[in-house]
DNA sequence: GCATTAACCACAG
DNA sequence: CTGTGGTTAATGC
């Protein structure tokens, strides 16, 4: 028990809705973990006995598939990781990562029910959440199935710079390999799609960080496959 | 057929 | 781990 609940600057916009007395309840069954780059943080595979909520961090979600690991998506604090996988099945159904140090909150799952059972704000914020998200991932499954890798490439770009870094200018976090993960194409196909950005004045590339330098057409390109 | 796209392989930094 | 070149298979015109 690292943190008093009801003190807490990064809690989800969901325990805003929360009673005191239920904060209260909160506080003295939530853990608050600290994680390196590269630890998991949720197994796939393994008995989920909490909810997991990143306070601080930047993570993604993956899943093994039958022929190689695929990222679902990379998630920045706040978020709830896996609230799907926590609540519908109590096993992990994909595995959750840092890709940054990242402090997260566990939430034991019975206190959590009760909460979304005697709480309508609170589950109305929880599905709300849930709702966002998947619309969210229809898109891009779709966006990924549809597009061509220059495209998808560049929507990943655009995603880091818009949804994660608020900046046109950032370092990747992700390897090439992960990148190709990420966009359902090969660390190969990133490379070339990356240099060839630079090439044409697109983006400036240098190791890891990359600056936007003409978004527009990183616009276009990401629309039209 | 011919062109385009992208994965796979191999090899060099 | 990354960048690049050659090869190959699939797809579209």
């Amino acid at each position: 028990m690292v943190d008093i609940c009801q003190y807490c600057k990064q809690r989800s916009k969901a325990t805003e809705s929360l009673e005191f007395k239920e904060l209260e309840k909160l506080g003295h069954t939530c853990n608050e973990i600290t994680f390196k780059k590269d630890q998991r943080i949720v197994v796939q595979g393994a008995v989920a006995y909490n909810i997991a909520f990143l306070k601080e961090g930047l993570v993604k979600i993956h899943q093994r598939g039958p022929e190689k690991e695929q990222i679902l998506k990379v998630s920045k604090a706040p978020s709830y990781l896996g609230l799907p996988t926590s609540l519908a099945s109590r096993i992990n159904q994909y595995t959750v990562t840092a890709i940054t140090k990242s402090k997260v909150c566990f939430i034991n799952n019975e206190i959590f029910k009760e909460f979304i059972l005697n709480n309508g704000k609170f589950a109305y914020e929880i599905i709300m959440d849930l709702c966002t998200q998947e619309l969210d991932f229809y898109k891009r499954a779709i966006n990924q199935i549809q597009k061509q890798s220059a495209g998808k490439i560049a929507e990943a770009l655009l995603f880091f710079a818009n949804d994660i870094y608020l900046s046109d200018n950032f370092t990747l976090p992700l390897s090439r390999n992960d990148m190709g993960d990420l966009t359902c194409s090969s660390r190969e196909t990133v490379s070339r799609v990356l240099s060839d950005f630079a090439h044409n004045h697109i983006i400036e590339i240098d190791k890891n960080s990359i600056k936007i330098i003409d978004k527009e057409q990183l616009k276009v390109i990401s629309k039209h496959g």
